[in-house]
DNA sequence: ATGGTAGCGTTGCTA
């Protein structure tokens, strides 16, 4: 099973993107976050005629919103809510090959790294903290789960272009890595990426807009992330960062991450 | 120290 995750940063506006994707890439299943589509003008057509049958979303108007579009049915869809607000950020498809998969979407966390003085920091804290408590009671490590998304922090040295520079930065500061490494280790979920990548290999996921030459000065960002409980650690074959997605015509800032495993 | 770009949907919010 061939599985993708990408932060598509509109749905409507990239359509053609994940077409292409689709084609260069065939997953059985690909997670998307920030669909920024109401429920009612989801493009459900276009995704079946790419071979998606399969199809949940839990989209709002302007922001947010996930999706798992898939060629396996869908048994079950659940959208999990978090920290009293209906932000449309989490959802939970059910496989029928008994494979979970959670497609998540954490908050940014805005500018200023002080919880006390942000709030979408603080959100964001509370929001890894609730995670970590439902995961560590609802999930088991020998259940079959995937979960795959745009995590908004880069928690290893080498996920940033800087470590130094950016332990200031939000998506790199040690209370949020703290926090994602004691939400990784509740279940305990495996990296599914950096099981084949080395640690001490440079790799991200997404660099800015405001960037001029991205390419050429690469100040990237490991935000995007696929991980999988112990039990499909064994399953894993491969894992690759669709880089080259960066430089497609009017791109999303973050690209696609794939998974392969042998089930 | 600052500002840079993009998307949504109307002009400010979010990333």
């Amino acid at each position: 099973m061939r599985l993708v995750t990408w932060n598509i940063n509109s749905i409507r506006l990239r359509i053609d993107l994940v077409r292409r994707l689709t084609s260069v890439m065939a997953p059985d299943v690909l997670c998307l976050q920030e669909i920024k589509v109401d429920d009612p003008l989801f493009p459900l057509a276009a995704c079946e005629e790419m071979g998606y049958p399969h199809v949940a979303f839990h989209g709002m108007k302007g922001y947010n919103g996930v999706a798992v579009l898939s060629k396996l049915p869908i048994d079950d869809v659940r959208t999990p809510s978090w920290c009293g607000r209906e932000d449309r950020r989490h959802l939970v498809a059910r496989l029928a090959n008994g494979v979970s998969v959670h497609c998540l979407y954490i908050p940014a966390g805005g500018d200023i790294p002080d919880p006390e003085t942000n709030d979408k920091f603080a959100h964001k804290l509370d929001f890894v903290r609730e995670l970590t408590d439902w995961y560590a009671s609802n999930l088991r490590p020998t259940d079959k789960a995937i979960l795959a998304g745009d995590f908004n922090i880069a928690p290893l040295e080498n996920d940033v272009w800087s470590h130094k520079q950016m332990l200031r930065v939000i998506s790199h500061t040690p209370v949020e890595v703290d926090l994602l490494e004691r939400f990784q280790a509740s279940v305990p979920f495996v990296d599914a990426v950096r099981h084949f990548v080395p640690h001490s290999e440079r790799l991200y996921t997404w660099w800015s807009y405001r960037s001029a030459d991205w390419e050429k000065n690469d100040r990237g960002r490991r935000l995007d992330h696929v991980w999988v409980t112990p039990c499909l650690a064994p399953s894993l074959r491969g894992a690759m960062v669709a880089r080259e997605a960066r430089s497609w015509v009017q791109p999303s800032d973050h690209v696609p991450v794939m998974i392969d495993l042998d089930l």
